[in-house]
Parts: structure tokens; C-alpha cells; sequence
DNA sequence: ATGGTGGGTTACCCA
């Protein structure tokens, strides 16, 4: 099984990229953040021209997630029990016996902004939330856009983001609470080089100049680690014309997981 | 130090 996550910025716009890339890619499950768009627009019939069934919790103008999966999602939830937030970042499902968890992590804007006291408080909450998950759930991938580079590896100028936003310490220790879990950061079994990112600022010519981070993430949990095919960042997408500032991450499962 | 780019809406927006 293939397992995909990517932050698309804007379904609407990226909806051909997001064709073409499931054409090449043939992901058994994608799961996209920040979609923008209202559930009543969904392009759930483009999607299942393209062989995908898709599920979807999303708002106008702002976040919004998405499954797309070959087979289709069972068990699908929407909401963190006991946390009533209006902002559409969270959406599980079970597919293929694997319970995948897709993520649009707050950004926080900056280090000690009110923003950035929603992003602690909104990992705390799904942190808890994750080990009742996990308990059920023991195959379980936790995927999407977190906003938090793990470490240093993860970046591409360490002194210059130091403590800053989606680097400091307070967001690390928080993504490090949720791995306590039981969960793996998947590319990392597989590569241990800095200069991988998945994400790369529009400005600055960032891209074409490797600026990035690495801030989207496919968590795998201890049941599924042995399991564990391969896992890869594709560039290529970046590079399209009209591009995601995000490209697609992958997890590969061994066959029959 | 500042601002730059993009998607959305028309905002002291959000990334």
C-alpha cells in the first residue's frame, strides 16, 4: 500500500495537479490539507473519474482536509471528541486495515503569538486524542502538514530559524510528545541526510534554490514499522507551473499491509 | 531590518 500526504493550497486551483500526480503516482490513499474549499464544492465526481473515492471536512477560504483512497474510507471522523474547533484540520478513516489520521497542523505564525498558543494547545489535544486512537487502532499512520521541522536536519539554515517558528523548541517538544506515542517519523528509517524538505516559501526563488523545510510528515506507528516499505519525498510536483508550496510525501507499506 | 509570493476575498487575511 502507497500512502501519500500533500498540501495542495487551494483544491480548486490545484485539482489537475492533484489528477496527474495520482495518474503517475498511483497512491492508494493521498491525504491533502488545506483544500479551501466548502464540502457542497468538493470535486468528488473528478476524483472518482480518476478511480478515488474521497471524504472530506472542509470550510471556506481557510484549512479544509481530504482522504482520497482507492477503497472506499470506513470509520470516517471529523472532529476531536470533547474539542469543538471550528477550523476543518482533522479527518480519519480506516483504509485497507490501516487507521490513517490526516493533519493540518495550526502554522502558529510566530513564536509566542496568540497563534502560536492555538498550535500548543491544538497539538496537546490531538496528542491525547492520538492515544485513544492508537489504543483501538494499532495500525495506525498519522500523516499531513505538520508545521514543525523536527530537527536541524530538516532545514536548511538552522541558525537562521532558530526558535523561530515551525523550528522552536516549545513545537519540537510538542511533535515529540505525539512520536511518544508510539510513532515513527517513516522518513527517517530510510534516510538520515539533511537536505530533504518538503516545503519551499513561494518567495525568494526558494524552490529552484533548495530554501526549504521539512514539515510534512507520515508517521507510522510501532505495529506498522516492520511493515514499512520505503519512504520518499517527490520534488517533482513542486516544479509544475502554477505550483504547491508543498509537495507530496510517501509512505510504501509491504504488500497485504 | 524589511519584504518578497500566492490563494483567497475585497481584509488590520493566512500561509
Amino acid at each position: 500500500m502507497k500512502i501519500a500526504s500533500w498540501n495542495v493550497n487551494s483544491l480548486n486551483v490545484r485539482l489537475p495537479h492533484v489528477q496527474r500526480w495520482c495518474a503517475q503516482a498511483a497512491p492508494d490513499v493521498l491525504a491533502l490539507q488545506e483544500t479551501k474549499l466548502e464540502d457542497a464544492r468538493f470535486p468528488v465526481e473528478a476524483l472518482a473519474q480518476a478511480g478515488y473515492h474521497a471524504v472530506f471536512s472542509g470550510q471556506k477560504t481557510y484549512n479544509g482536509v481530504a482522504i482520497l483512497a482507492r477503497e472506499p474510507p470506513a470509520d470516517v471522523v471529523a472532529d476531536v471528541p470533547g474539542y469543538a474547533d471550528p477550523q476543518r484540520r482533522v479527518l480519519a478513516a480506516t483504509v485497507g486495515g490501516v487507521r490513517v489520521v490526516n493533519l493540518y497542523v495550526v502554522n502558529g505564525q510566530a513564536v509566542g503569538s496568540e497563534k502560536f498558543a492555538y498550535k500548543l494547545d491544538w497539538l496537546a489535544r490531538v496528542t491525547d486524542w492520538l492515544a485513544a486512537e492508537l489504543a483501538r487502532h494499532a495500525r495506525m499512520v498519522v500523516l499531513g502538514d505538520f508545521n514543525i521541522a523536527p530537527e536541524d536536519r530538516d532545514v536548511h539554515d538552522p541558525e537562521a530559524w532558530r526558535e523561530q517558528i515551525l523550528c522552536s523548541t516549545p513545537e519540537r517538544e510538542a511533535l515529540a510528545r505525539m512520536l511518544d506515542l508510539g510513532l515513527v517519523d517513516s522518513f527517517r528509517l530510510f534516510n538520515a541526510d539533511p537536505g530533504h524538505y518538503s516545503w519551499w516559501d513561494y518567495r525568494q526563488a526558494a524552490f529552484r534554490r533548495n530554501l526549504g523545510l521539512r514539515i510534512d510528515l507520515v508517521l507510522a506507528s510501532t505495529a506498522l514499522q516492520a511493515h514499512c516499505r520505503a519512504a520518499s519525498i517527490d520534488r517533482e510536483p513542486r516544479g509544475w507551473e502554477r505550483a504547491s508550496d508543498h509537495t507530496p510525501v510517501i509512505l510504501e507499506l509491504h504488500d497485504g499491509h
